[in-house]
DNA sequence: GATGAATGAGGGTTCATTCAT
DNA sequence: AATGAATGAACCCTCATTCAT
């Protein structure tokens, strides 16, 4: 799986919904385009309060009124990447087939897939996390709007497991949750680490493994 | 235990480090010194940038100017505060005794003592929470300079625990961390309800009975 | 008499001077200069400095390069359309005929016209009205190369009054001009009405025997 | 009577009503705020769109921050200016006692008085009236919040106003009313004049002097 | 210590005008 | 002729920080 970082962003905009599609921006050259929805991303990883316009525009070597000529407000040119990066992000997931209903499997396959699509789209990944941040503090109420696509698989792949492989004497519904949050208990702490170590690449396959260690003792302690 | 909410804040001045308590502020006269850093703390969990030197220096009743006599800067402000309630919450956590080494045990105190002081010191615990996310947004590199006193103790705890209480079958570090993850993952799902749900004091039984669950499941798959 | 409202205008091409006709935009294809002068006026009639170029090339239907091929700047569209609605109304004008001498009668007959020539063409009329503001406000000092058709017909019909109408013991020259600020005030009051009251024309029967009334008054007063 | 040009504003602070009295920028001392009121009327004089905080904020020669330090938006800055207009001149004009009940002598001694103003407050006059047409195009519906002076007191003087003066063949609401447009046509005649004969000064007295033949002229005509 | 008036760089936004196509 | 993307100066406003008193 190739990696798309700074660029190549317009190969997914098959991913994209209608709405996203007929956005102003959207009818602009290529690699304008391109250069403006990163230069954009790479400021509002900051924050949405820590990102200046200045600072876009610069990077992506566009005027001032150009920016807001295609996107009228900072607000609205944010809620276009967030929106964006869902398609995304969230395109890619729903591109993947969880045929089984092996809660485990499955949590595994999603997390060798998160793996995959965090180094092919490092910048959009990164949006997406920070934007659900940025929004809680500064536009409370209405993140309603926006569906969290791993989330929503989550979700999914939780309702549709099946319980009878659960050992009987415990609550299936809690036996679920217990691998759910320790997948995401060991993503955060990956999350932490490379925050710390810029480059754990190297680490990935340890990483890999380490989890599937998880994930083979859950088997053992809650399954039947 | 009482509540300390936005009075009272000076009988934990006894937790403080020496650097804290070398504080130019720390000689301003007590009834005084209480206003400023309550209304310093119940802006920035806001967060960083949200939070208004004006609004502090008028909720606090005193000049612009001594704001920064005292602090310099605003960022000196929120490091204070934030170095200020680790030493608080942190004070209280070391007073508690984890006299068991049965990690899920101890976890369990910990959750207990945890809601406590949510109630016992709302502000500082709700600034503390709020503050390490402001870190990572506007000062990402300087967090190091900070420990977070609960997860000082559960490292602490999970260092502690007594490894030769889980099944013989499965890998013990893995095990006391499934056990950490699930009452994390926990918590984060009570946060995320707690967001939306303005009170949810009156379910606190009911939440404390299931959190209780989790963790007899948790006993019962991964202990002999 | 035909309303002229957002149609039509071209009909009065005739009352062009030159000048105006030689200008650009006039070679354009009628529908289409039509739309952009129309487009413009009901913009400007706003005020200059709230009228958008944008605006104007929207509702015209053109594009933002063209209206700017055809008038260069701002101002001199505005300078244009004000030229083209004393041209228009000053025809309008001139085309009547105040055959007497008696200047009640005339200033009476000249309301009637104006009233008229308002339900004629309410676009180009109010344009004029709302145009003489804007220029006082921004371009102080380039007025004085705009006449104001109405106020060249009362200045004409002043001249050209037969004084000898007027009682012998007052000023003639005196008593013209009360005559003709009557006229004015009662129509400057109306002005201020007509921006409370939506439609007044409902009124206007009663308006036009009001001022009736004030032309007789003044016709007992000073008149032998 | 002086002339309040540029200088000595504060003399007449005395007119202004509590809420201006009370106003941030009141407290600021007497040079400087002189010097901001000044600065911001002459802006304003231009019309509110045309008026630049820049220019302002220069001319008085304090910084961008501390104009919206005292008055928060240019709203509020031309609201207050506006304010303060009203209450200057309309303290003159309350200050001034018409104890005829002759509409005529009233009138008269009104636009002797309203002159001597204008000498004596060029500057405020001035806002005066370029506010309320600004008012119009910008505030339209928040006019009403505004009383302007001199026509609060031409009404009063037209309700006292003695009617058996007036000649019992004419309407002596017509005919008042006659009186009041001509000397509102005369001025405005005036200010037509001034604005393009910028030092009109040395006609005062003929100005006067045909003022009061229009007055006895009427007085001939209209009354017993 | 204590004040709060004062600063000014930076923020987001608008809009007449230009110019390559 | 005709387009509309692109410009950038100017706009109003914010806010941490300073400093004379």
């Amino acid at each position: 799986m190739e990696v798309i970082g700074i660029d190549r962003l317009l190969d997914f905009d098959h991913f994209l919904c209608e709405e996203i599609k007929a956005h102003k921006v959207m009818s602009v050259e290529d690699e304008k385009r391109q250069r403006i929805i990163i230069a954009a991303m790479q400021e509002f990883i900051k924050g949405y309060r820590n990102a200046s316009t200045d600072t876009i525009v610069k990077s992506a070597g566009i005027s001032k009124g150009l920016l807001f000529h295609y996107f009228g407000t900072k607000k609205e040119l944010f809620f276009f990447l967030f929106q964006y990066a869902i398609e995304i992000i969230g395109g890619e997931y729903k591109a993947a087939h969880f045929e089984s209903r092996d809660f485990i499997d499955n949590i595994w396959q999603l997390s060798l897939l998160a793996r995959r699509l965090i180094n092919k789209h490092p910048l959009v990944y990164g949006l997406l996390a920070s934007a659900f941040f940025s929004f809680q503090e500064v536009f409370p109420g209405e993140l309603h709007n926006f569906q969290n696509p791993v989330e929503e698989l989550k979700q999914k792949l939780l309702e549709r497991a099946d319980r009878s492989l659960i050992r009987d004497d415990l609550d299936p519904e809690k036996a679920l949750r217990i691998i759910l949050w320790t997948v995401d208990g060991y993503s955060a702490e990956l999350t932490r680490l490379g925050r710390q170590v810029a480059d754990y690449e190297p680490h990935y396959d340890r990483i890999e493994k380490e989890l599937g260690d998880y994930l083979t003792l859950l088997r053992n302690a809650l399954y039947k």
